[in-house]
DNA sequence: ACCCATATGACAGTATGCTGTCAATAGAGT
DNA sequence: ACTCTATTGACAGCATACTGTCATATGGGT
């Protein structure tokens, strides 16, 4: 399984391997979708609400649902959708905010962490296996490469 | 901008690292995706339609869309959706399939030859600048580790 | 010839993310 | 106090990808 190469006339060299580096992105991102969602399936969770879910989960303060959603670099309505629906679930819950009548901060319920936690411990042995044999230096390569693109990419 | 951790008890120190690097992923895919929209619009393109469209460039014979979707790891269906409007815009065209005579081959016309040529004149200066100072190794190491990503994701 | 697994397209429904727009809130500057 | 801007949530609409299901077509094995 290969993918047509995409280097054109008047690609630099860079330019070529980073269009690979894209389509393949694209490819991952979508194999991840689907293993995330095999993954959070059993606990009745979706790979979206399992993000949201951890994106709270690691929150220093509790904070808008529009705080969380900067830091998955999604909107605020996506997040939004995703988080009542949590809520609705009871993983999660809506606590006033001394500081903005309007924007309720997001926590975790008693539920919530139990869930999250039993993710966790679906997710570990899963991570650990996929990363099995891949050098260490060449995965924060890879994260040091993709932060980088991301940081052009929104920034420009 | 700094992502949670997600480092748990029980992650190797691979699984911990690879655990952020999914996370990245995700992010990286919204920012490209909201880039190429941003590219492929003065075109009348979106960023899917340009995606099936140097998917159809790049095949050595004409296929069928099934072809094409496994070819970019997406389903037959929002290929099809996508190529049957690629068609409706004249940029592809089918043609009959002497082997198969439920399952057309999609070929580019010559309209869509020119958007995608358009396209590329307009992707080459952005992949480069893009590109412009990442080592060109560390972009090699980042295809490759999430080709091996992709492998186990999709065969596991 | 027949049967069955596979491939393909068609159709319906769902999940996730996006943009656009509006009103309410908060805070900074005057 | 007043105004201006940024933030936030609510609501509507759209784009993209998924699953599930069905009918049709192909090709291999019997």
């Amino acid at each position: 399984m290969t993918i047509p190469s995409r280097r054109y006339a008047g690609h630099t060299r860079n330019g070529s391997v980073l269009s690979e580096l894209i389509l393949r992105t694209f490819r991952v991102h979508g194999a991840l979708l689907a293993a995330g969602d095999r993954l959070a399936h059993p606990l009745g969770l979706t790979a979206a609400r399992w993000q949201v879910l951890g994106s709270v989960a690691g929150l220093a303060q509790p904070a808008p649902v529009a705080h969380v959603a900067r830091e998955m670099g999604l909107t605020r309505q996506s997040v939004q959708r995703i988080a009542d629906q949590l809520v609705a679930d009871a993983l999660l819950e809506y606590q006033d905010n001394p500081h903005h009548k309007r924007a309720p901060l997001v926590v975790m319920t008693a539920r919530g962490r139990r869930v999250f936690a039993g993710m966790t411990e679906r997710q570990v042995p899963w991570a650990n296996d996929l990363a099995r044999g891949v050098p260490g230096r060449d995965l924060e390569v890879a994260i040091d490469v993709l932060r980088r693109v991301e940081e052009r990419l929104v920034s420009g």
